[in-house]
DNA sequence: AACAAACCCCAGTTTTTTTAAGGTTTTTGT
DNA sequence: ACAAAAACCTTAAAAAAACTGGGGTTTGTT
C-alpha cells in the first residue's frame, strides 16, 4: 500500500475542503491518498519547504488566483508553481484557474509547464480523478477548456513576440493606448505600429480596438 | 436511436477491419454506430463526396500515412483532411499517426486542426471509444503521445519563422546543408546564418547538426 | 464647440537580416 | 593517408524591417 501525498493550495476555505473530501475518496489502485492544505501563498510555501525532509508531494493543487483580484500582493499562484518547481521538481504541479483566459493559460504552460491544468467550471469529482491518475501515470492532464484553448493557441500560426502580446493584453484590460508607453518599453509611434500590424495580422484593419481583441481572443491570445 | 456514421480511412486493411470491429462495438448512449471504411486517398474522397448528398459522416478517422514511405503519391492523409474540411466541416476528423513526429503534428494541427489526433501507439479499444465520445461531446480530443508533443510546444518559448522550421526538417530528414538552398528561398549565406542562430537559440554552439536536430526533437519542433 | 484620445503619415535613424566573396576546418571516400 | 567535398566562419556591403519624433486628421465625449 503506497500513500500518495497531495498538497492543494486555495484561498477559499470552503472550496478547498471540497477537493480534499472528493480527492481522498479516490480509489486508485493500491494507493492511500492523503491531502494536504493551504490557503495562501506563504502557507503553501511553507508546506512544501517542510515537505523537502521527509516526504515530497507527489502532486500539487495550485489555485492561480491566491487573493481577490483587487488586492495587490506580492506572490500569486503562478510565481508559488515555478518556485515549488524549483523546489520539488519531482513532484507533479496541476493548476487550477477560474477563467479559461488564455494569455494565462499561455504563460502558465510556459513558466510552470505544469503537468496538469483545469478550468474550474471543468472540475467536478470525475474529472478530478482522472487527473490525479493522468499526472501519475502519463502526464499531462488537461481539463476539456484547457484543451480548447490550448487547441486554438496550437492551430493558428500567428507568432507575436512579448510586447505584441502585452499590447494586447493591456488592451484587453481596458489600458488606453496613450497609457501603454508606461507598461511596455516602445516609443508611442512603435505601439501605434505595433497595432496597425496586430490588426493586419488578424484580419481587423481599419477598425477598431474592440475587433482586435476580440479576434486575438478567438485565435487564444488573450 | 440516433446513428453515427464513421468513416475510417488507412491503408492497411487489416488494421482497418480492426478499427470497424471496435468501433461498431462501442456502446455510447443511444446511438448506433456505422462504421465505413477505405483504404486508399481515392476512394476516401469518394466516399466523403458521396455522404455529401445522404447523410455526411460524423466522424472521419483518417491515417496520415496513406502510402509506403518509399513511394511518391501525390496525396497524402493530410491534404485529405484538407479536403475534408472544405468538403463536410461539420464533420468531426480525427488523425491517426504511427510516428510521434512533433513536425507533422505541428503541421497538421495548423493545416487542418483536427479534432482529434492519436499515436498509434496509444491507440486501442479503451482510447478508441473514449475519442469518439469526447469529439462528438467536448472536442478535441488528443492521444496521449500527441498530448506530450503538444505540452513540448506550448512550454517552450522559442519561436521559428517557416524558413527555420524547414532548415531543421530537411536537415532532420538528411538534406545536405549544401542541398538547402534548393529548398528554402534564400542565399547559402542566409541559411548558414540562420543555422548558427538556431544551434545558439537551441544552446548547441559549435556542435554539429546532430546536436541541433536532437535539441529541436526535445523541444517538440521535429 | 472644445478637448482628449485614437489614428495616420512621413522622414530620418537604428537594428536586423540577407547577400556575396573568400577563407579555414572538418568530414568522407578510397 | 590523401584529396575532394562539404561544412563552417569572417567580413563588409546592401536591403529590409522596426523604431522614433514630429507633425497632422479623425473620432468620440462632454
Amino acid at each position: 500500500m503506497k500513500t500518495l501525498r497531495i498538497l492543494a493550495i486555495d484561498d477559499h476555505e470552503m472550496t478547498m475542503l471540497g477537493y480534499k473530501f472528493i480527492l481522498e475518496r479516490i480509489v486508485f489502485d493500491d494507493h492511500n491518498i492523503i491531502v494536504d492544505t493551504a490557503t495562501t501563498y506563504e502557507a503553501g510555501k511553507q508546506k512544501i519547504e517542510e515537505s523537502l525532509h521527509s516526504f515530497k508531494y507527489d502532486i500539487i493543487f495550485l489555485d492561480v488566483q491566491l487573493f481577490p483580484p483587487n488586492e495587490e500582493q506580492p506572490h500569486n499562484g503562478e510565481d508559488l508553481g515555478i518556485l515549488a518547481r524549483k523546489l520539488v521538481p519531482e513532484s507533479k504541479i496541476i493548476f487550477m484557474s477560474s477563467f479559461s483566459d488564455n494569455y494565462r493559460i499561455n504563460s502558465i504552460l510556459k513558466s510552470v509547464d505544469p503537468d496538469g491544468y483545469m478550468v474550474k467550471t471543468d472540475i467536478d469529482p470525475k474529472s478530478l480523478e482522472q487527473a490525479v491518475k493522468t499526472v501519475t501515470t502519463q502526464p499531462p492532464y488537461y481539463s476539456s477548456k484547457a484543451l480548447g484553448a490550448i487547441r486554438k493557441k496550437m492551430s493558428n500560426d500567428i507568432t507575436l513576440d512579448e510586447n505584441d502580446k502585452k499590447i494586447l493584453y493591456h488592451l484587453s484590460i481596458g489600458t488606453k493606448t496613450k497609457d501603454l508607453e508606461k507598461h511596455i518599453e516602445l516609443s508611442s509611434s512603435s505601439i501605434e505600429n505595433r497595432k496597425r500590424h496586430l490588426k493586419s495580422l488578424f484580419g481587423t484593419e481599419k477598425e477598431n480596438d474592440l475587433a482586435l481583441i476580440l479576434a486575438a481572443k478567438n485565435r487564444g491570445f488573450i
